[in-house]
DNA sequence: CGGCGCATGTAACAAGTTACATGATTTG
DNA sequence: CAAATCATGTAACTTGTTACATGCGCCG
């Protein structure tokens, strides 16, 4: 039930499109949030269909034409309460730990390079999020909504943190005992 | 494609039926995978198809009737290429995170006690993980399989960490600014 | 007017969730 | 045998993914 309210999100800070929500979700939302237009547009009609917003009269109804939505008192008010609800923590589920585990019977060797290749990622993720918490700092200070929004990003600077450092403890323990000998990359190299 | 490698590795320890697999998610993989028994049977199914797996002949096919799977070489196979496929990181997708950005717009105040209670549930996780961990230090120190379990739950207890530190460091902020005032648990009490 | 980019969609599928149905085995 | 429990399964639905289809408007 989250995307609808991400959505809600969105429009509440800003009427918008289809394509620009979508082109807002790759971007700062998408962070935490992706999702691709397909989904947009199905979840936009179902929100229009249920009264929680409505396309601004602007826009006429044909098939390539651009429809600006904004949100109605009534999606405002399930926002509202999304907010407020009580909702268990989300458990975790990543295909990594999984790969781990099964390294753990047929052999670590085959993916190293693959735990490598994280970690890289991640470093590079968790530098674009410094620059970005750099910028932001010199700007805005006393806002709540910008307070909020740097809180957020703290979020992904510890996250990514977090993945470094278990990915480099990972790396550390199964180099040890492999006794060293792996070369770079010994895999394809994909797009 | 997770769930089917999941049941893979789990049948490799031990070759199971669906509810015996069931309850190991439940238990030990499902802290970082978890599956309904509706999903086993149909992932069970479909790779006893592929010939990934074999019920073991013993158990007869009725309905009610115990039923264990092993796998075969070529699942065996199939798990082996998947440890060494290269996937991209999954990327963050929390709705607590969703809500925070929701609540930068109505009104963080709503949000308070979840945060609060959820910070409650990830310290909870996390002391029940460093107990695991003490019991397991005490035994096994050499063999691999053991080294790479203990890992992995290093990144559950990483992981848990972070949540921590982060929710403390956002209800520092957030409580900061609304000035006090907000007695232990405005909220209905769920099940 | 032909092609490209913008914009809105449809369709088919895969994965996860929730509710329910049915057969077998144990035990009071 | 009745009831509880173990065990396997169906069905319907929601969410997310992938591939494709269609219409509009501009620019050469």
């Amino acid at each position: 039930m989250s995307l609808p309210h991400a959505i809600l999100t969105a429009l509440l800070e800003k009427p918008s499109s289809g394509l620009e929500l979508t082109r807002r979700f790759d971007r700062s939302i998408g962070y935490f949030w992706s999702a691709t237009h397909q989904q947009i547009y199905r979840d936009l009609g179902r929100l229009e269909e249920s009264g929680l917003i409505r396309a601004l009269p602007a826009a006429q109804a044909t098939r390539g034409r651009k429809k600006e939505y904004e949100v109605l008192p009534q999606g405002r008010d399930e926002l509202v309460a999304w907010v407020a609800r009580r909702e268990e923590p989300k458990q975790v589920r990543d295909p990594l730990l999984l790969r781990l585990r099964a390294a753990a019977i047929v052999g670590t060797d085959s993916l190293l390079p693959e735990l490598r290749r994280h970690l890289a990622l991640h470093e590079r993720q968790l530098a674009d999020y410094l620059a970005m918490e750099e910028r932001d700092l010199k700007r805005a200070k006393g806002a709540e909504e910008d307070r909020v929004r740097h809180l957020i990003l703290r979020g992904g600077i510890e996250l990514e943190r977090f993945w470094v450092g278990w990915l480099t403890e990972a790396l550390d323990g199964l180099a040890a005992a492999d006794g060293g000998a792996h070369p770079d990359a010994p895999e394809a190299r994909g797009s």
